[in-house]
RNA sequence: ACGGCAGGUCGGGUUGUCGCACCGCGCCUUAGAUGGCCGGUGAGGAAAGUCCGGGCUCCACAGAGCAUGGCACCGGGUAACACCCGGGCUCGGCGCGUUGUCAUGACGUGCGGAGACAGAAAGUGCCACAGAAACCAUACCGCCCCGCUUCGGUGGGGUAAGGGUGAAAUGGUGGGGUAAGAGCCCACCGGCCGCGGGGUAACCCGCGGUGCAGCGGCAAACCUUGCCAGGAGCAAAGCCAAGCAGCGGACGGGUUGCUCGCUCAAUGUCCGUGGGUAGGCUGCGCGGAACGCAGCGGCAACGCUGUGUCCAGAUAAAUGACAGCCCAGGAGACGCUCCUGCGGGAGUUUCUCUGGACCGAACCCGGCUUACAGACCUGCCGUUCGU
RNA sequence: UUCCCGGUGGUGUAAUGGUAGCACCGCAGAUUCUGGCUCUGCUGGUGGGGGUUCAAGUCCUCCCCGGGAAG
């Protein structure tokens, strides 16, 4: 299976943004907080976004850079037809611990297929 | 060699795997830039703060003035500026020279530095406390003269040199003069006025006159003078499809044969128009105040000419993840070399560990300001060593 | 992205350019058998740097922090 995360694969509409927030189920552990809820497609889009209190915008963009980038190698394991919004907060977390943390999360969910 | 100051340049590189965005009149595919392949490109010196100045867009606009805001030595640079360059003046620093003092100094000159540096003889206002007095008048302690005196002082007058107050006290220093004093008079310095010379100018130099009652400070207080500014900002603005609110028109039942009128129900259906917001596209990055190199002009900022290059375009927002090697840098260990005051210090091969700051384009430029590990270059200063 | 406000002890607030006050809180003492109330005294502050001025919380300028508006 691919391991790319196109344009189609995010989330990009803010009223489907606002719809995730106000709607969706929660979940979450130390260092990540989740949001999702069914889009009616047959994929799964993503959001990852990073609070305030991170810090500045270079530690902003990095965080969420990770974020993505543990979703595109996990993306394999995850039920399709989702809308998730994943939100890092600030932490000294190495990326297996960050991926860890995804896992977790998801499977908190029961959205993760195999594993 | 080390340290400091000032100015300038740079601000990690590379390989592999997976992944992201844009571009290509590239190729395959598809109803269709739908998907894929290939190739190219992909953050900064500050992208930051949003403090100035422009371009660009829309609105307003005959012209002029007022208000408001900004700027303010002079000349140049520039599209423009509160920026930059050069010059002047003032201030303080260091060095040198002359002169003087018990001492601090004064003057000249050189170097490098700082300055929001128009006007306080247009007017208004403020200058707390202290002080006699803070700008229009004058005297607390004093000094001097005259009178009285119980010899302690006291009354009248002159004076502003000395003391005192204060952040600031009516030019400064020295001499003459005087009852004591005072630009009262003189010399020098300062100020003001006039003339001459130099300079585009700010300003400077020289000469002469004037005792200087026009003369304290504050304009980042009001203000005056001169100059510059119409307002908003890419979330500007334009276009596209859809069509919510609204607007216009058409379409009902009953009463009667029909129309008007009245009444009832529906507050609907269809057509047209359609502000704003949300969506998409343009604006938006191949031709510009662009960048590199060379030549010429200029003290310089900068300009001109020639030649070459095309160099990010996201939009909940593209540059990432993992691994390896190299390059700087830091720490440690075993050795080796040199110096030694025998405590140690300096340099270096190899190995191990550590390790790269400040920080993310959002329409685009020119500046300013602020943040910043480290490296390199140039100049000056200091210490040490060698010649 | 653009624009606009604000910052004074721990908290809430005053201050024509001229000694930074007030209330609550805190601490100490007095009063009380003890605590509270009350009385007396004290600690502690202009967000930071630079400039103008004799003198700055106030005026100017550059940063820092907080809040708000437009869509």
């Amino acid at each position: 299976m691919r391991k790319s995360l196109t344009r189609h694969e995010r989330l990009r509409r803010r009223q489907d943004i606002e719809n995730v927030f106000h709607h969706g189920s929660a979940y979450r552990c130390r260092g990540l907080a989740m949001k999702c809820s069914e889009n009616g497609l047959s994929w799964s889009r993503v959001l990852v976004v990073s609070p305030r209190s991170v810090g500045k915008a270079v530690r902003r963009n990095r965080l969420r850079r990770i974020g993505k980038e543990i979703f595109r190698t996990i993306k394999y394991a995850v039920c399709g037809g989702y809308d998730f919004v994943f939100v890092v907060y600030p932490g000294d977390y190495s990326f297996g611990a960050r991926r860890q943390q995804f896992i977790r999360v998801l499977g908190d969910a029961n959205l993760l297929t195999i594993l």
